[in-house]
DNA sequence: CAAACATACAACCAACTGGTTTCATGTCAA
DNA sequence: TTGACATGAAACCAGTTGGTTGTATGTTTG
C-alpha cells in the first residue's frame, strides 16, 4: 500500500500547483489544446524562464505532460489528474454527508 | 460584475489554504463535526499557535466557519466551499471536453 | 474577585516561492 | 558548420509561509 504521506505529497504537489493563477491560466490553455513553452509565455507579461517555471511545476505535480516535436517540448494538460483532484473533494464530500447522516439519525431518534 | 482577479484571489485562496496537509486533515475533521481549536490542536505535534494559524487560513479561504459556544470556538467545515472548488475543477474538464469535440470534429471530417 | 482556561495576536526565524538575469544545451535551416 | 531559435538550469533577491515563543484578552468557575 502507498503510505499516507505519499498521497499527501500528491495533493500538496497537485493544490499547490492550482493556487497560482498564471498556472492555473496556464493549464486551462493546454486542457484546450497543445502549446509550446514560448507559445505560452508569449501569452503573459513575465520572463520566459518564469513561465517555463510555472510550465516545470504543472509538469512536477502531473497535471501537464510534454513531448517533444522538433525544436519545440508541446505540453497538453492531464485531465485525469484533474480528477484525481475532483475525487479528493469528493471524498471530502463524503465526510461531510456521513456528519449529516449522524444528526438525521439523531433527530429521529429523538422524535 | 465581479472582476475576474477577485475571483482569481478567491481561488488563490481556496487552493492555498488545500495545499498544506495539516490543513486538509483539520478540514476533514471539521467537516465530520464541529470542534473548539483546542479540541484539534490536541491532536497535532505542533504548538497550539501553529494551529489556530491554520484554522484561521481555512476560515480566510471561507473553507471554515466559527462560532462561539463560552470560551469556546467551535468550527466547522462548510461544505459549498468545497463544492465551489470542485465546480473550478469541472470548468477545466469542460474545456478539455471541448477539445476533445474539436478532435473529433475533424477526424470526422476526414473520413 | 481570582484563578484557570480558550483564544487571539505580535514578533521573530528558517525555508520556500515567484520573479529576475545570465549562461548552457540541443535542434533546425541556410 | 554556423547562426538562430527553443528550452533548461543556475544564482540571486524580495516577499510569503509555517513554525516558534510570549503576551493580551475574554469567559467560566470556585
Amino acid at each position: 500500500m502507498t503510505s499516507p504521506t505519499v498521497l499527501d505529497d500528491r495533493a500538496d504537489a497537485l493544490f499547490g500547483a492550482l493556487a497560482d493563477r498564471t498556472r492555473r491560466d496556464i493549464l486551462r490553455r493546454v486542457l484546450a489544446g497543445e502549446h509550446s513553452v514560448t507559445d505560452l509565455a508569449s501569452a503573459y507579461d513575465m520572463s520566459f524562464a518564469a513561465v517555463q517555471k510555472h510550465v516545470a511545476v504543472l509538469e512536477r505535480a502531473g497535471l501537464v505532460h510534454k513531448r517533444r516535436s522538433g525544436r519545440q517540448q508541446l505540453a497538453s494538460g492531464d485531465v485525469t489528474a484533474v480528477r484525481s483532484v475532483a475525487s479528493m473533494l469528493d471524498d471530502l464530500e463524503a465526510i461531510w454527508r456521513g456528519r449529516i447522516e449522524r444528526i438525521d439519525a439523531l433527530l429521529e431518534q429523538e422524535s
